[in-house]
DNA sequence: TTGTATGCGTTATCAG
DNA sequence: CTGATAACGCATACAA
């Protein structure tokens, strides 16, 4: 039966001694356009129906310069934020036409830079990436070189490459304010990678609001190097281990949570009777956790989403749209992690 | 300076006044090979690191056929046990310079058939799936076709389609043997999609545990449609509405245990007093939930990179090794969701 | 309404 | 040691 040595247009169009281009055109849906007659037209969708053929979009992509594939670089695919945000990517784009070349920079900015050179080398059409460091030259040159590029989660302020984000510094500033309006005075702040816009913009909610409530603001409560769970881990314990330990911690993402509680369990403390947590990034599960986690959610879907959007703009030529940036809205999502320590009226 | 319409072995081979196979030979590293002077092949070297330039894969793979290019077919990228496969597969194959073009299947079958004729059409080397449904045949032909297939956690026992996957049978075995010595009686096994291997073979785990310690094999007590968070509460619920409840739960999935907590919250029943619970697939932070969940853990990471060996066991002609299936152990995790119902001695 | 011819950028073959 | 050339499969300008 189908014995075919491999289908192609050539070999349908031999097979009915009609030209390539004849079978290309009926293929790419412009059978109308080229008035191909009806007989032909079913003749070559019936065969190619039948192979379970469809156009190599290689030898297409080599002929059009468009390879319908856009590179999806994230830091930690197993991290669920990132995992969510990318299920998202994947099925807009492919929506849309596009299919996903993931790769994962696994937090480590040569992968990401030798990364981008491959998907480069693989004529993506646009890369939508969460970048490791805080370097943005490699992806401004790309961007400026014409790739159309859309920043996930993380964006740099002094260029002009649109991104996706939440709205962090919003978020961090009700988390902490909802701390302070419970009676909380020592407020922790623990986690992120310091030079990323998500930590800062999360930092700056937190002395915001820490000021605009007349909380004197100990710089020693901010701390942390990065927004794996090792580093909530250590900074967590070794805030519990100072004299005057914090009534409350604020973690910076969802990973620094686990590290935070795995601190505070391994001293014997409970949340939150003895220690208020709230983090930034909310856990599919966390009202299953020892104790329900109050924490700022963000709208990984939609970030996915507008990610392929904002870079479906840059693809389109004939769009206008030169979006710069878009924040998205957190939603504070009050469970049983905070103490009320404010004295019953 | 970099002014370039675009770089090509052609731009670069008329800037040197040499051919095109020259360039081709010194980037594609056969400058020994082909005995280049190493002048010229420093000249050429010197000018693609200049340019960033890396030959256009594209053309090469339409050249080569051969795209290095994986699919990797997953039903829900935003499940954590996906998404931790994903991130190994990922890494594993970049390291042999194979790049993953990825797809979400959405648990849905008819995305799953036009999601691989769509990789196909792209050209992919190999193919690695974890098939939504129990229909095979799809996955036959390709492989028989020549595709490298590889099955990821289900595989179909009546075709020779390599798979890697968990010791189902054994995990399973072992968790319902435990719930068994700590002295219960009336064991449900909830969820599961009942096509699957995954499922059946963890419920023939589960029924010759209760077989061998001679427990009454109650078929009602084996309910479930998917593997999904809504099923397992569902099918919990109705168990915990009977008569004569079960004292302990074995979930056979992560998302399943998940709605059985929700299940077992909402009807005021606590864990382990009212009822124990098990599941299959561990949870990265199942320690940390209100009741640590005591869990079937699967070896994600070798998962991941056993799938992609396998892969390329077929991709490489000179390999011999015709690997037809691997199964993982399991590792069983103890933790506090089993109450002890023996007697004290 | 259809066909012919060309080129996309690369690699392999063959020829020097 | 190097070069010219053909071919990979497709899409389009041009021709009929």
């Amino acid at each position: 039966m189908s014995h075919n040595e491999k289908a192609s247009l050539k070999s349908i169009a031999e097979k009915f001694g009609i030209s390539v281009s004849t079978v290309s055109r009926v293929l790419s849906g412009k059978a109308r356009q080229y008035r191909i007659s009806t007989k032909t037209e079913e003749l070559v969708r019936e065969e190619a129906d039948r192979l379970g053929f469809s156009p190599n979009q290689i030898a297409s992509s080599l002929r059009l310069k468009r390879t319908r594939t856009l590179g999806l670089l994230i830091p930690d695919i197993s991290n669920s934020f990132f995992a969510s945000v990318a299920r998202s990517v994947e099925v807009e784009a492919r929506k849309r036409g596009y299919s996903i070349i993931l790769a994962d920079s696994q937090e480590n900015e040569k992968i990401e830079q030798e990364t981008i050179r491959l998907l480069k080398s693989r004529n993506i059409d646009g890369l939508i990436v969460a970048p490791v460091g805080q370097i943005s030259e490699h992806l401004e040159k790309l961007h400026k070189g014409g790739l159309p590029v859309v920043l996930l989660d993380r964006y740099f302020p002094n260029t002009d490459l649109p991104f996706v984000t939440s709205d962090n510094y919003k978020g961090a500033f009700e988390a902490t304010e909802y701390l302070i309006l419970k009676g909380h005075e020592k407020i922790a702040c623990v986690g992120g990678l310091p030079d990323t816009s998500t930590c800062i913009d999360r930092r700056k909610g937190y002395r915001d609001a820490m000021e605009k409530h007349g909380r004197s603001l100990d710089e020693s409560m901010i701390v942390g190097d990065d927004f794996g769970e090792e580093n909530g881990y250590i900074e967590s314990k070794l805030l519990l281990q100072r004299n005057k330990k914090p009534t409350a911690i604020f973690t910076l993402g969802n990973l620094n949570a686990f590290g935070a509680m795995r601190a505070i369990v391994e001293e014997g403390l409970s949340i939150p009777d003895d220690i208020s947590l709230i983090s930034f990034d909310d856990y599919v599960h966390s009202a299953f956790l020892a104790t329900p986690l109050t924490a700022v959610g963000q709208q990984m879907e939609a970030i996915g989403q507008f990610a392929v959007k904002l870079l479906y703009n840059q693809l389109d030529s004939a769009s206008t749209a030169k979006s710069k940036g878009i924040s998205l809205a957190t939603q504070f999502n009050e469970r049983a992690s905070v103490k009320d320590l404010t004295p019953n009226k």
